[in-house]
DNA sequence: CCTTGGACTTGAACACGTTCAACACAAGGA
DNA sequence: TCCTTGTGTTGAACGTGTTCAAGTCCAAGG
């Protein structure tokens, strides 16, 4: 029956959250996992043939839990600053017990050939529902977002995030006291600048960025 | 007598360098290492504890090698411009060889925590002389540098020149031609931007951005 | 010439990610 | 009831980074 190998699937991943947040990713092993799960090791690899796919589990477990929060934090009646606010806020919250351990992992982070990077293939389906967050945080705000920049802005808002989070993540500050200074600071400033790129006079810096974002994206844009 | 231990050493890194080359970093066993250069496998840990140990050396290596071309570049009669693209070109000259090895490593490079990353302990010094060179650049160019910017100016360079060369190691177009493309498109703005922001009524704009690299460079600064 | 101390060198051993051949077991068909 | 099939499960074994106890070598002092 399908629903015992659900239970030792999550036994095992459970096991393995635990540990990780103990002691850290690389220092639990597998086997320790398995142990502490009370299966053996080669079982641990039958659910999650490799170690990192306990990771990518653990970020599809978080993103499906932090989706209420974030349905709130969207209802949200103030301005697109509070929006995007309450969004970033809503993962530190979420990501927040697992501050070090992500920081072990992070190295990753730059590397969109890495599965686990948030610019890879196997975290695709996360990453586009983290940028339709943002869509949607712009849909429903004051602003009126340019015909052209409809598709990007949300990119770029969703990097501006990815941003935060791993300075959140690598901030030693007491209470990450820093990273809320760096977000005070700059979110104004995003802001700002979303604001004034519909300012007619902007249309040529605004074919400039886009230009800027198509290459950095990869797709076989028109200037190619 | 020391030379011959220099001598082991340099037989050593050599033999590393040929394999990361030809097969990359992870395909390059430590054994293989030291039998390639006809050593024990300890050998290889004597000189080099950590297989990473010989990736610093190899930075290390060539920034020594690329020093006779930086100061070429910076010799360059042209303008900012032309003396900065001639800077990143460098880079690209000296690690052409390596951009796919560079490559497996560069996971690395968003953990400042890390050994290798360009923000760590480990690679400061190599990173001054980078910040350094900009520095020059800049005191050799038409540009006047308001006074509070002279300090974060070539930081903000180097940062630049780190995103192209990240940029630069992932490219997989042909030639990396998305990358000259970057280039080319990004750095006119950033020039015309250093030149902007030496006008008076930019002064606040200055001061927010400096604050904003304060945070990011984690100095205790005035905003504590 | 012998001894000694320290730099240099060796290869076996260890831990950990990962693989794999073998076994257990439940469910369905004969 | 026994066999078959496929999903679960086991633990030993392999490769790789790394450590380490045990040498080897050589220059300097006796």
């Amino acid at each position: 029956m399908a629903a015992k190998s659900e239970e030792t699937r999550k036994k095992i991943l459970e096991a393995a959250l635990r540990l990780f947040r103990e002691r850290g990713f690389a220092e639990s092993t597998m086997r320790d996992i398995a142990q502490e799960a009370k299966v053996a090791t080669g079982l641990a690899y039958y659910y999650f043939p490799k170690k990192e796919d306990l990771v990518m589990a653990f970020y599809v477990k978080v993103n499906a839990e932090m989706r209420p929060k974030v349905e709130a934090a969207l209802a949200n009646h103030g301005k697109l600053e509070q929006k995007i606010r309450a969004l970033v806020y809503v993962k530190f919250d979420y990501f927040g017990p697992d501050r070090k351990f992500l920081g072990a992992l992070s190295g990753y982070s730059a590397d969109p050939g890495h599965r686990l990077s948030p610019f890879s293939e196997e975290t695709k389906e996360i990453r586009e529902e983290g940028i339709a967050q943002f869509r949607t945080a712009l849909e429903r705000s004051e602003l009126k977002v340019p015909e052209d920049l409809v598709e990007a802005m949300p990119k770029i808002l969703w990097m501006y995030q990815m941003g935060m989070v791993l300075f959140w993540i690598y901030d030693r500050s007491e209470g990450q006291r820093r990273t809320q200074l760096l977000l005070d600071k700059s979110l104004g400033i995003v802001v700002l600048l979303l604001k004034a790129s519909s300012l007619p006079l902007m249309r040529p810096v605004r074919k400039l960025i886009l230009d800027l974002v198509d290459v950095i994206a990869g797709e076989q844009s028109a200037v190619y």
